[in-house]
DNA sequence: TAAGTCACG
DNA sequence: ACGTACGTGACTTAT
């Protein structure tokens, strides 16, 4: 489209149609890089229009200017009345907001239905399409190529450029025909789309938006330490080799360990080669001097190049600030992920780790707070199991692990030991991971006998938690998909695998996925609630992060009473399961100290 | 691009 | 007899 009068008749279609498919082209996969070159619309199946506005290589037609056809769309783009659809608007919506629009009445999306239909695939476009469409459309690599020899959307020729982009609109709408009928035949499915995903999505933006600042001076600084700390580890690893070789390499490692020093190999890798990792080295460092610089030197290189090396690197110029990306269609149990850069794996286990969450700081006038949820997951399997002694325990408010440790003990609470609280921890992490005899044979360095009596005793002691697990698998094996208590469903094709290591995945899987599922069905509730209320008391407050069971605001002094005090009790009030949710909050000048 | 390793919940 | 705790993302080396 290139001419108004054209663009006018466009206007009214949107205007009057119930429901329109948009989709941006940009310069960028970067959503805060972005500039937009093209716009694409689509009222009905059959139905669509591109309108190039950024155009840059040989050829061009004249184009319709960017800034007019902007002004002329806003008040539709911005009308919550007029509704929209499209896949990973997202996406769109940062386009839009660079260019100063704020995108609304963004009503479906069909990233989001597919991935509430079936999480474990595939959610591309060209995916969805041949998938639910059965048609091939153009690749977006047919266009620009890829790798090196990639070319910016602004240079297709704008003839190719339209088929595609009008086709991705319409591929829109035909997916919203297809897949919303079928998420609304399921209460569950509709549930989950209408009330977690969709509000969740737009939280979303306004964090990613929002960022978080992080002190790259005190970065920097620790990134100095650590390269002296690193060069010294070197040196007398080097010398205890009696020759120098590349630390970071894996395979040089296990040449000088096993090879010239003849130290034992303790376990191989998935590829047959003798592993040099952390439980291998740990062991080893008992009797000999090497593998503890080793470890050292690998946790500390770790911090280095993943952390306090990089994070200063992914401050964008124009905010001061980090965006990290939260993909909401990634993780097949609902959970998010983060990525460039990952905020969801900063280090807090060790002390070096916990000074780089000291440098996620709050700007002046502003605390850090951290909210997060009190063992969700074990609740969960409280709840789900309906298990008497577990729901007991916590609606007692006892220390969990301790009350582990007492019934399979046999002892009092009071007489457990810090080696039994360990044990008994270690036995409910393993539960809700679907363990295995072996599996917590190994996490304790126990035989696996020992590790089958444990396991034995727990289930004796809490039968219900036994029943629920059989109860789950077996729901696995007739339906071929678990769900959570709120309807969110993973589908488990290898449960009728006849690989005995695939079907057992599966079924450790469907063991895992109501719990985490359930947990991460509660987090995104909350972070619709905790949003809606920053909203509607006009608070200044912002959610930043979101990491599984914690979420992190940045909070005007103003308002830090207000948030403390309620926060906690709104992200606690999300759901009334059989046991109580308890939240733990905290406030500081930075993420580590709001712990 | 794959393999190995390790950061988090 | 078999492989072995769930879910992620990113870095380095080696091919």
């Amino acid at each position: 489209m290139l001419d108004w009068s054209t663009l006018e008749t466009w206007l009214t279609r949107i205007k009057t149609a119930a429901l329109t498919a948009l989709d941006t082209e940009t310069t960028s996969l970067d959503p805060f890089a972005a500039r937009l070159v093209g716009l694409s619309l689509a009222t009905a199946p059959g139905q669509a229009c591109y309108i190039p506005l950024g155009h840059a290589g040989p050829d061009t037609p004249a184009q319709l200017p960017l800034e007019a056809v902007l002004a002329r769309l806003k008040p539709w783009l911005e009308s919550d009345r007029h509704l929209k659809v499209g896949q990973n608007l997202k996406y769109d919506q940062h386009v839009f907001a660079n260019h100063g629009i704020a995108l609304a009445g963004i009503a479906h999306d069909t990233l989001l239905q597919s991935y509430v239909l079936e999480s474990d695939k595939g959610h591309d476009l060209d995916q969805l399409a041949s998938r639910h469409l059965g048609l091939a459309t153009l690749a977006y690599a047919d266009l620009c190529g890829k790798g090196a020899k990639q070319i910016g959307f602004e240079q297709v020729p704008v003839p190719l450029a339209a088929a595609y982009a009008a086709e991705d609109a319409d591929i829109s709408l035909r997916l919203h025909q297809t897949l919303f009928p079928r998420i609304e035949a399921e209460p569950g499915l509709a549930r989950v789309y209408r009330d977690i995903e969709m509000p969740t999505r737009e939280v979303l933006f306004k964090m990613e938006r929002a960022g978080i600042l992080i002190d790259a001076d005190l970065l920097a600084q620790q990134s100095h330490e650590l390269g002296q700390k690193i060069l010294d580890l070197e040196q007398r690893a080097f010398a205890l080799a009696g020759q120098p070789f590349n630390l970071g390499s894996p395979k040089q490692l296990a040449e000088i360990l096993f090879a010239k020093l003849g130290l034992p190999v303790k376990k191989k890798t998935p590829g047959g080669a003798p592993s040099t990792d952390e439980e291998v080295l740990t062991e080893l460092a008992l009797d000999y001097p090497l593998p503890k610089l080793l470890l050292e030197h690998r946790s500390l290189a770790k911090l280095k190049s993943t952390y306090t090396d990089k994070l200063p690197r992914m401050i964008n110029p124009a905010t001061g600030r980090v965006h990290t990306h939260f993909s909401q269609a990634t993780a097949v149990t609902g959970r998010l992920a983060s990525s460039e850069p990952n905020l969801q794996n900063i280090p807090v286990r060790t002390e070096a780790g916990r000074r780089i969450r000291a440098a996620f700081v709050a700007p002046a006038g502003c605390s850090i707070v951290s909210a997060d949820y009190s063992q969700v997951e074990l609740r969960i399997m409280a709840h789900l199991s309906g298990d008497a002694r577990l729901l007991e325990a916590f609606a007692r408010g006892e220390d969990v692990h301790r009350a582990t440790a007492a019934e399979i003990f046999g002892v009092a609470p009071e007489a457990v030991g810090p080696e039994q609280r360990r044990v008994a921890k270690t036995i409910n992490f393993g539960l809700i991971y679907g363990m295995s005899a072996f599996g917590l044979a190994r996490n304790l360095g126990l035989e696996r006998s020992a590790a089958q009596t444990y396991i034995d005793r727990y289930f004796a002691r809490y039968p219900g938690v036994a029943r629920y697990m059989e109860t789950i698998r077996a729901q696995a094996h007739r339906q071929g998909y678990v769900e959570t208590v709120f309807g969110r469903r993973l589908m488990l094709p290898d449960i009728k695998s006849r690989n005995v290591g695939r079907r057992q995945g599966a079924e450790r899987a469907a063991i895992n996925a109501p719990m985490q599922g359930t947990a991460a069905d509660l987090i995104k509730l909350a972070m619709v609630a905790v949003q809606n209320w920053l909203s509607a008391a006009q608070l200044k407050s912002r959610i930043v992060l979101q990491v599984h069971d914690e979420l992190v605001l940045e909070v005007p002094d103003a308002e830090l009473m207000q948030v403390r005090q309620q926060l906690p009790d709104l992200m606690a009030g999300v759901a009334r399961l059989a046991v109580p949710l308890v939240v733990e909050v905290g406030a500081g000048p930075n993420w580590e100290a709001a712990h």
